[in-house]
DNA sequence: TTGTAGGCGTTATCAA
DNA sequence: TTGATAACGCCTACAA
């Protein structure tokens, strides 16, 4: 496989290679006539420029960095990750942009600062809300660097980010609850340092108040194994709460397994309604109410931001927000919809 | 953000940037004077060399391209993107190799055979198995460029891929019935169209044959739904089966529903196990028995061997197969092992 | 409308 | 041990 180049296509056509790149960028300088006779010629020799001349002389790499911290298994990412890309991908090809996936390894000289962004290999970069450090956000803003992230990253201004409503989201949870008959809600989270916990949390909390209500806030490892302990725990003390909006599939896939082995009908005695819609959430028995986030659109977005700010189109920080979709099945219908 | 080269530091270091070159790559014909004495400027400056210019000068992208479909939302590569990526830059990563993924769009002179391949974007290729045509692999292996395949193609000869050994693995689910109890077993399956179907169920029948039994195949559109009817088909035609195979972790839930719902007891009256090990298989009633596949080393082993090949220490064909592990649960445990 | 020459930031080959 | 100098393959003034 040898490499035919611009020069053995300028020679063949007996044109200067200038006028063969103008060809490739159809510059309006260039006589029809030529034109034609030099795409001709690089058909026929099977032409195809390098990208890498090309990035050197226009000084951009038309790649873009997805930035992972591939160490941690059970991310958020784990299960989006593939949409995701799909999205980023989905407004990066057309604008013949590349994605290249990178993992974040501080160690040594060797770290996605200095390689990716010192060494102008992307340029500009997505992740995930919490990769980064605080010195490594304070760094890219004062390089001037364009970066979006994907969540918003708590206390930290000035970073432009694309994230769920997840406030809005369980007051979406919390309502259709409260809307099925039920009074005494209760929520139940993951990890309490997760920013996703306490946003989810406050639009528990806020609806309730808004309709002049309280209800209790727990939070664990946010696995099943977990979900079906505190919800073990919520039966043994005190009242039995009928209204369970659950941070996860995962908690919620517990909650379904405690109250059965309780004997609790749902939803007649409990309603149940969860954050995410996993694949098998239309099959537990009862099927999951779910709240669906749109994560191929948060790709899109994130990457749409990142271009804009790559293109200089745009410069201040922004935050966009998603709307999620309710999505209502068997685990919260107490009156079957018509 | 104004860019430091290498012209700069040979200035400052007050020798030829040659010599800066060399120091970069730690020659052996510079004298460690001198060496300490650039390496101290570059560090002062913040220098950082520009990967593309390296790449121009080196005529290699360090780069690798992994190519998906996009299109295609509910592929086997969803559940386990991740986990493959992880594996691939797992060994891309040390080598200073970088991870690009590409979506495989055939439209137009902007496919990836014009922009990776010829454009020399990337150093090699790794895809899933069925995203290829005919005529792009024989263009691949026409042009000598390094690929591999994850998931074998079936009868395609010359291509080196990576795989789990599904004849394997279902001979070890087979086997695991078997020594349970089990003896009129079925295996239910998902596309037919779909390799993985074939070599699945060709693991079955070979371990029933062994042992001089024979079992039914059947598919499907391999969705939970479609597990749920073919089984609830199965319990009303002919004898009931005292053991099921699944595909998939979908089809296997499907199962467990139809199941209950006819009041059968699992495992007593009927044992399962499945391919696949989801986050929920432990979580299922009665928990699942399960065949973990090993995603990470899938991938671990499809980029080394590319880059075997792109070093060119490695030419031949090679199929590398990995061996699943079987993890049993309650689905399939008719006396608990002790 | 086309061609010439220089630049993009490295690496590599010789001389010095 | 170092330093010119020419690649690498493309883009972009500027000149013809």
């Amino acid at each position: 496989m040898k490499k035919v180049t611009i020069n053995d296509i300028a020679k063949a056509a007996n044109v200067a290679k200038s006028t063969v790149s103008k060809v490739m960028n159809d510059a309006p300088t260039v006589s029809p006539d030529t034109k034609r006779r030099v795409r001709a010629i690089m058909k026929q020799m099977n032409y195809t420029p390098s990208s890498i001349a090309t990035q050197l002389a226009r000084q951009s790499s038309s790649t873009i960095g997805v930035l992972v911290d591939l160490s941690r298994k059970a991310d958020f990412l784990n299960h989006f990750f593939y949409t995701i890309i799909g999205g980023i991908e989905n407004v990066a090809g057309p604008l013949h942009y590349e994605v290249t996936i990178s993992n974040i390894q501080s160690t040594g000289p060797d770290n996605f600062m200095n390689r990716l962004v010192r060494g102008r290999k992307v340029d500009g970069l997505i992740m995930e809300k919490s990769i980064l450090t605080r010195e490594q956000t304070e760094e890219l803003k004062l390089l001037e660097f364009p970066f979006v992230s994907i969540g918003q990253i708590p206390g930290a201004e000035g970073i432009s980010s694309v994230d769920i409503d997840n406030t809005l989201g369980s007051g979406m949870l919390t309502e259709h609850l409260l809307e099925q008959g039920c009074r005494r809600l209760v929520f139940l989270g993951g990890e309490p340092a997760d920013s996703i916990f306490e946003s989810r949390s406050r639009g528990f909390r806020r609806s309730l108040k808004a309709r002049g209500l309280e209800g209790e806030v727990f939070c664990g490892e946010g696995t099943v194994a977990e979900g079906c302990r505190m919800m073990k725990n919520l039966l043994q003390s005190g009242p039995v709460p009928d209204g369970i909006v659950t941070i996860s599939n995962y908690v919620a896939f517990g909650v379904l397994q405690a109250l059965q082995e309780a004997g609790l009908r749902i939803p007649a005695d409990v309603c149940v309604a969860t954050f995410d819609d996993y694949p098998l959430a239309p099959y537990t028995s009862p099927p999951l109410t779910c709240l669906h986030l749109d994560t191929f659109e948060l790709g899109i977005q994130a990457a749409s931001m990142l271009m804009e700010r790559i293109d200089g189109t745009v410069t201040g920080v922004e935050t966009r927000l998603l709307l999620p979709t309710l999505i209502t099945r068997q685990s919260s219908l107490r009156q079957p919809a018509k």
